[in-house]
DNA sequence: ATATTGACTTGACGTGCATCAAATGCCCGC
DNA sequence: GCGGGCATTTGATGCACGTCAAGTCAATAT
């Protein structure tokens, strides 16, 4: 799989070429086998949009317009408790579609913004359908995707409904480091968290107080090491082990890498 | 939308004969129009399994051989965690579809054991792929309810991370008498509860001892009344208010029982 | 009926996390 | 560098919920 050479934070998509490192384009590429096809992709593809980090990608209850594939950046989709809490619903990272959940429904379901600057590729629903009309593999993919993401949610559902506090947090920032790390391929014991914590914590229903004393708390035992959000992870089994895992070490180490990706 | 007529458990699908009540039949049927389809349908429609109460019906980690339509009775799919505790992922109510989740990772999940005595309609996942690509709105279909599935998920997210004992459990409750009732025409407001307690607490990451003293606790305030796992529910209202959910009343109020529907 | 088993309830107690409040550090524009 | 605003840390306190332990009830078998 190609990866985006996105250092920085600005992608190196030309604006006229189809950008080879785009996931986008990993994902409907591969399909694309004919000239009509072809030229849809071209259209989704080139169809991109910039977001400053504040700036809404699409707000609570607007109708499905089409899927997004984030290429650099962080979203979250939140919504509002009617005590004036924010809820986050999920994250969004590099490499991820955004939207599928609204498709069936028709419409979204929570408001999500940019966490931090960010880019994507928008591939609007009529193409979609056209694509994927003529190129069933193109449906069957996007199929799979959906229900992926359903049993990382169930996963997600176990986890908070069996976990307490630290277990939660345990499995969010392993989670987030291996979805960084699949799609930039930076290590996975270094990583630069996209969120503030206060977010983290809203998205695992804790505050951000406990949040805080729990990663304090792995400092001072030498598990992990912060500086603002850049993290290290020192000692992996242990924060596996809390998350609910067990550790694999040797041949099953895939298999293991591939747990963390629960959500 | 038709419906069974199983108020005694079990189902009056003949053995040879499509069952015009069954939920699989709403599914696939209206899709099936022509003889191919046709002769698939009828396969998968009369390979049916019953199910007694603590029968298994897929094992952890087993791979997916199809999908599973509930007719009658009731399921859950739990895993067991290091410490031995059971963690519900899912119930599984009348006219549900079982096994979405595993179709994108390939295999299941969790356990997935009879409540019930339950009665289900098999189908497998060659029969489905050639209907499939045959009838390209039965895929589509399929595509829909797994988002659906998702955003109900990411709904049941948001109130495991936001709500508290109270509010979870009210959530619970209205979720599943709305999920019984749009199956079998049952009211919203007498249900019987498939499943124990405990289970219900498994499910939403509390102990059977705070649930049994929450609802006890709305009892003794007039908002519900039990007899075993008979429920009435005498104050929707309040109940909703308790879910974070807003009551609508008047016309809105298939918009509301929309609302419930959110897992 | 009586015994038996498991589901449910009830109480006493401890703890993990929320809450409130304040201090500290960090980023950004000037 | 300096100051304002936000993110993060830290502490003190209270409550909701978990835990442990009995007890009650209901369903089924004897």
């Amino acid at each position: 799989m190609t990866r985006c050479e996105d250092g920085n934070g600005t992608t190196k998509c030309g604006d006229h070429e189809i950008c080879a490192d785009c996931v986008l384009y990993n994902l409907l590429g591969q399909h694309a086998e004919d000239a009509f096809a072809r030229q849809l992709l071209a259209r989704l593809t080139h169809s991109k949009s910039a977001l400053k980090t504040g700036e809404v990608l699409k707000r609570e209850e607007e109708p499905f317009k089409g899927l997004f594939m984030l290429t650099t950046g962080a979203l979250k989709t939140y919504t509002i408790s009617e005590d004036g809490n924010e809820q986050i619903i999920s994250f969004h990272l590099p490499g991820e579609l955004i939207g599928l959940s609204a498709m069936g429904r028709g419409y979204h379901v929570g408001c999500t913004v940019a966490i931090s600057p960010s880019n994507l590729c928008a591939m609007p629903a009529q193409d979609l359908e056209k694509l994927c009309a003529r190129e069933p593999k193109l449906q069957r993919r996007l199929f799979g995707l959906a229900t992926q993401e359903l049993s990382r949610r169930e996963r997600l559902h176990q986890l908070m409904s069996g976990s307490r506090a630290e277990g939660r947090l345990a499995m969010a920032l392993l989670n987030i480091a291996c979805r960084l790390q699949s799609h930039d391929g930076s290590s996975l014991h270094r990583f630069r968290l996209p969120m503030a914590r206060a977010d983290l914590a809203a998205y695992l229903g804790l505050t951000p107080e406990t949040t805080s004393r729990h990663l304090r708390s792995w400092e001072s035992k030498g598990m992990i090491a912060t500086r603002g959000r850049e993290f290290e992870i020192r000692k992996p089994n242990e924060l596996e082990r809390m998350a609910g895992q067990e550790h694999v070490d040797g041949q099953d180490q895939d298999k293991n890498r591939f747990n963390l990706r629960v959500v």
